[in-house]
RNA sequence: CGGGACGUAGCUCAGCCUGGUCAGAGCGCCGCCUUUGGGAGGCGGAGGCCGCGAGUUCGAAUCUCGCCGUCCCGACCA
């Protein structure tokens, strides 16, 4: 049994000043955690109770399918992130020690763990998934949201070791279950998507994104529910642009002044979907290249990136001046001499665009008669967008990455030489997936999602205690007796107790239960010596019912 | 890295424009009293390098410059 009066809970009345986030506002307010720098978070004793419930929860279903937990040091030799062409990667944090001996601190332990994966010779030693909770540090350009983006964090990570791309099939999938079993029971709400595998590279990912008030990515999903991506991959269908009539032949107009899209479709009185939008970039060659998108979408530069093969940047206006001939609101395909890559929006029907001559576009543009491009999938999908599985309407929402699983294949086990004798007796590398987990974003995530005004309303499983006890001390020495012999009972049926057993006002005492957030308050006061019965709130909805003392513990633990 | 905002007591903020009884409030904290089912009230008290450093001035929380820090948007991102 926890005693409020003793334990590190400093509550606040307000919201902090810096927080955006409800999960943000609130974790600091309910006294689970305090900024030590930007993106440097102390989690306090409230707040580290629940990480080490998520833990712990992450740990048995590791176990589950056979993970052996181990611990690998943060600081680790930036030998091992030269072999992997990783040590120039912004995010990571470089340090030396004293003879100048060149240090980074570990992101991610593919590097320590591979290099420890050479000692697995042969087929015999394979399968393997070995996993540990450690601190990563990322030297994050833009920490935000309290624990949302942070730049220090603990996180499992484990790494499946297999002969060949069968055996990690079998590893990925093991995961994919284990990590649906772990979000069900930390209680929070959640969704698998395909997902970019980024700087781990791989070839295939999956995200686990659970929906929040705040969050760094994008879930989309149909209303049907047969289609779910995260915003970077996914794919939407646009509505049908109302076109005008058709031209024989592109038709200049004069539009002085008009640099955007919106003024461009008033001002012709159209449809913004019946006009492209000309977005010059310069490619990893310094050359200007045309990117067509229409006229309502946004230009995906990622994707963007990816169809070019390099990274891109917005072409300066001089550029644009110098490669077109006019200035940047009036440029367009039609008589570029560049390559041109366009949405596929943009493949049939004809469109406005500029005319490469400044205060003039065309009507009536239209591919293969006027221009050339390569097309691709260049735009954001967007509110609007129809599922490309069902045609049906797709939602957009905002989310937080809680768990995220690569198939890595050679990427690690080819550069640091983690090699395998088969059973034919050829050399091969190890085949690889890794799969991380952040519990704090677990954390945030269940703060996001159980918000209300008062506080946290935490899932049972994750919750810092089971129980709250609030016993008002102005009801007499046989209240409180009842209020100790219900505490014992509780304990005794294996719950996790917390009693305000403060000297404070009952006011007090309810807010700050509030913002603790255990998922069941009791409250004992003087109306238990009228009728025996004490006041039992859930947390979640806020239901408060009057149950005889002698039910509670039944009616605590029959859910459970 | 680009844009914006902010930095005064433990927390939330006022004061700055217009330099001079300007070191302030509320909450929190300590003591006493009173009160006790939704953050009560009274009296007394402790608490500040006004982010740091230069400069201007007789005089700087206030004006100028530089630096540092934090947050938000964007870029970026296992």
């Amino acid at each position: 049994m926890a005693r409020l009066s003793q334990l590190f809970v400093p509550t606040l009345r307000e919201d902090p000043a810096d927080a955006e986030a409800a999960s943000h506002k609130l974790l600091v307010r309910g006294g689970y955690i305090r900024q030590v720098g930007a993106g440097l978070w102390s989690f306090l004793p409230l707040g580290w109770r629940i990480h080490e419930k998520v833990v712990a929860i992450v740990r048995e279903e590791m176990n589950a399918i056979g993970g052996q937990e181990m611990f690998m040091p943060v600081v680790t030799p930036a030998e091992l992130w030269q072999a992997t062409s990783r040590y120039g990667i912004p995010e990571v944090f470089k340090l030396e020690d004293r003879v100048g001996r060149p240090l980074v601190l570990a992101m991610t332990h593919e590097e320590t763990v591979t290099s420890h994966a050479r000692e697995l010779g042969s087929y015999r030693d394979l399968p393997q998934i070995l996993y540990h909770f450690q601190t990563k540090g990322r030297d994050e350009p833009r920490p935000r949201g309290g624990l949302l983006r942070v730049r220090e964090f603990v996180m499992k990570d484990s790494y499946s070791f297999d002969r060949d791309e069968e055996g990690l099939e079998e590893s990925f999938r093991a995961h994919e279950r284990a990590y649906h079993r772990i979000f069900e029971r930390s209680g929070i709400e959640f969704q698998a998507v395909q997902a970019e595998s980024g700087m781990m590279g791989g070839s295939e990912s999956v995200d686990f994104l659970a929906p929040a008030g705040a969050g760094e990515n994008t879930l989309v999903t149909c209303e049907r529910g047969d289609y779910a991506a995260d915003l970077e991959i996914a794919r939407g269908v646009p509505r049908a642009p109302e076109l005008p009539p058709r031209l024989d032949a592109p038709e200049p107009v004069d539009t002085p002044g008009i640099a955007t899209i919106e003024a461009l479709a008033g001002s012709l009185g159209i449809d913004e979907a019946a006009t492209s939008k000309a977005m010059p970039v310069v490619n990893g060659d310094g050359e200007v290249v045309l990117a067509l998108v229409r006229g309502d979408d946004r230009l995906d530069e990622a994707k963007l990136a990816a169809v070019l093969g390099s990274a891109v940047r917005q072409a300066t206006d001089e550029e644009i001046r110098s490669a077109f001939g006019a200035d940047p609101g009036s440029i367009g395909p039609v008589g570029f001499s560049g390559e041109v890559v366009a949405d596929e929006t943009l493949r049939e029907g004809q469109f406005v665009a500029g005319a490469n001559e400044t205060g003039r576009h065309l009507r009536g543009v239209e591919h293969g008669r006027d221009f050339e491009a390569r097309f691709a999938d260049l735009r954001v999908p967007k509110e609007g967008d129809a599922c490309p599985r069902c045609g049906g309407a797709l939602r957009f929402q905002t989310a937080i990455e809680v768990g995220h699983i690569f198939k890595l294949g050679t990427r690690y086990s080819e550069p640091l030489g983690a090699r395998f004798l088969d059973a034919d007796g050829v050399e091969r590398p190890v085949v690889m997936g890794s799969y991380g987990i952040g519990p704090g974003r677990v954390v945030s995530a269940a703060a996001e999602q159980g918000a209300d005004e008062q506080g946290v309303a935490w899932p049972r499983s994750i919750a810092p205690y089971d129980v709250e006890v609030v016993p008002i001390e102005a009801a007499g020495p046989d209240a409180m007796g009842i209020a100790e012999r219900l505490v014992d009972d509780l304990e005794r049926a294996g719950l996790d107790v917390l009693v305000d057993d403060r000297d404070r006002r009952p006011g007090e005492k309810f807010a700050d239960a509030d913002l603790i957030g255990c998922p069941v308050r009791i409250t004992v006061g003087k109306k238990v010596l009228e009728d025996g019965r004490v006041d039992v709130l859930t947390r979640a909805g806020r239901s408060e019912e009057r149950v005889q003392v002698s039910d509670v513990t039944n009616r605590m633990t029959e859910g459970a």
